[in-house]
DNA sequence: GATTACTTTAAAACCATTCTAAACCGATTG
DNA sequence: CAATCGGTTTAGAATGGTTTTAAAGTAATC
């Protein structure tokens, strides 16, 4: 539990208040190792520690997380909402058999000649999504 | 009903029996003009019309028709299944207020240098996705 | 330590989509 | 023309991820 004062910090200065749960979700999301997680999966892995949280609980706090910038939402795969550890630009591959997300590196694509936008709009952000699938 | 020749031409092409529904759908979709669809806005249009279908009639039919390939299957917004049909290799605006789609065409775009695959995977198809919003 | 505001929770509600099983064609055969 | 047979449509129920609700619990403040 040593590690958990960072994640308190992250939490305060988010505006969160440092819960036991909000710890916990923390703790399994900030490991330096980037991941792509959904609120079901999430709740696999707590209960593989031996904890257990509501669901509601883990979409509050994915939510929380997302609004406070620690988290990006990326493309839903087969209806499940997909949140992304990873903050900076870069694209996906995604593997249409498992529903599974990759990393691509941004430098290994280049975006070129981006069109004007719709009059009256801003853009947000910008994804390139791959669809892969297993070679027969 | 005169141009109904040509949608039951397709249908039957793909394999299709030209029902009532399919032809009805199929005069809303091939027009001639590229839209984004959803089941649920496919029925609005259709009630317009002063016809009734049941939902899932649509979906058969969006589905039926996305294994034919007259449509293709956009990535879903706000948990809405949206079809295409606009069939070429185009990148979308997604309006995050509305879910509304438009499409940009490739020629505004160029992506280069295109990362190697996941070993054993092939790509079957991507997509940019630029995410805007109403400037304020 | 009491008060207050925020959090968590289980359970119910929600809603897009899919499934089910019965009714409905529409073509073909006898 | 009637009987039949496969595919089709349909209303309604089921599904499943997500959100809401309202009550119980917990963190911060004084």
């Amino acid at each position: 539990m040593s590690g958990d004062a960072k994640i308190i910090e992250v939490l305060k200065d988010a505006g969160l208040r440092p819960t036991k749960q909000r710890i916990c979700v923390g703790r399994l999301l900030f490991t330096g190792k980037h991941q792509h997680v959904s609120a079901d999966g999430l709740q696999l892995q707590i209960r593989e520690l031996g904890q257990k949280m509501a669901l509601a609980t883990i979409y509050n706090c994915l939510h929380q997380f997302h609004n406070a910038g620690l988290l990006k939402k990326v493309n839903a795969v087969n209806d499940v909402i997909m949140f992304d550890t990873n903050l900076s630009y870069h694209h996906h591959f995604l593997n249409v058999d498992t529903g599974e997300l990759t990393d691509i590196n941004k430098e290994a694509v280049s975006i070129a000649g981006l069109p004007s936008l719709p009059d009256g709009f801003e853009a947000l952000s910008m994804e390139l999504t791959i669809r892969v699938k297993p070679q027969i």
